[in-house]
DNA sequence: TGTAACTTAATGACACGACACAGAAAGTGG
DNA sequence: CCACTTTCTGTGTCGTGTCATTAAGTTACA
């Protein structure tokens, strides 16, 4: 198998498998992956509008996650407001139940993050951060990474 | 951002926008990626059962990918006989039509092979190989990926 | 033989994820 | 003030992914 296909069904493997392993984490929660990304980025950016939120997620690069947000609302977690002077912006903020969430999002993160750092110690991280950046540079969900790590602006090759 | 949390988030992207780049290129040839990688599979391996295929898809780790193998036969591009001596298993073929789909699907594959190549110039390839396959030994997902590469077996630290 | 355990595939339920389209609200030119 | 364009959000549709359950077929074993 040629190097790069097997660079692909990897990242493909690592995706679905740490995926997973989160959900399972996040199951006694109540809440999904995607669901915990939005809970995250609202506890550090809050207030945020939807097309706001769907620049920074990773996951649903394209357009609205309305209806992913749609179901924090429903859980009481996410409050949606108009916006007040611009009636089309919508303004999202975690409820006092949503930052609870929030808080144990960040603990079953921080171990899966302890396993991916036991599981892959030994090996060259920056090397790996270096070669991944390079192949996601000037993609929507690449820039999302770029500017949630603090690299904002032109990553890599683009202007 | 802590590494492994960088990690995290770059391989969801990097799967998302190779998925998206990948489906874009399947289109005009009326499939997706899931759909690709069962053609593929079976150009290679024929015959195989569901659960055997399912072994080897790296998308759809858990069960039986039955519902992926419906729409192939829907399409008229895999063929479903049941099995002659065991009634419960299926023996998966590609009809010609598969077959066709199945050549056209390696090219649109080398293409994004070859802008993963060239995205990456310049980067230690094995290094971030011996990561990706470090970080999903042991599970399923990275198994399937070990199996189609040739490295069968234990691959790291599985006995 | 007869039944319990196991394997295999199919299916229901739920939540994504991507694309395309619809519709309201703000800004713009005349 | 009125059309026109742009921006932002909501929604329909299709195809996964994952888990749990079901049903059918086969094997093991008393």
């Amino acid at each position: 198998m040629e190097p790069a296909e097997e660079v692909r069904f990897l990242i493909l493997a690592a995706q679905r498998e740490g995926n997973r392993q989160l959900a399972q984490g996040l199951r006694p929660l109540g809440v999904t992956p995607a669901q915990a990304e939005v809970l995250r980025l609202l506890a550090e950016r809050q207030p945020l509008s939807m097309s706001g939120l769907g620049a920074l997620l990773v996951c649903e690069s394209g357009g609205n996650p309305s209806r992913l947000v749609d179901r924090l609302v429903t859980a009481g977690l996410v409050r949606r407001e108009e916006g007040s002077h611009d009636r089309r912006h919508v303004e999202l903020t975690l409820t006092p139940a949503g930052h609870e969430t929030a808080r144990a999002v960040a603990a079953v993160e921080a171990e899966l993050h302890a396993g991916i750092g036991d599981a892959t110690a030994g090996h060259d991280v920056d090397a790996v951060l270096a070669f991944l950046r390079a192949l996601v540079a000037g993609q929507s969900a690449g820039e999302a990474v770029a500017l949630r790590a603090g690299r904002a602006g032109a990553p890599t090759g683009a202007p």
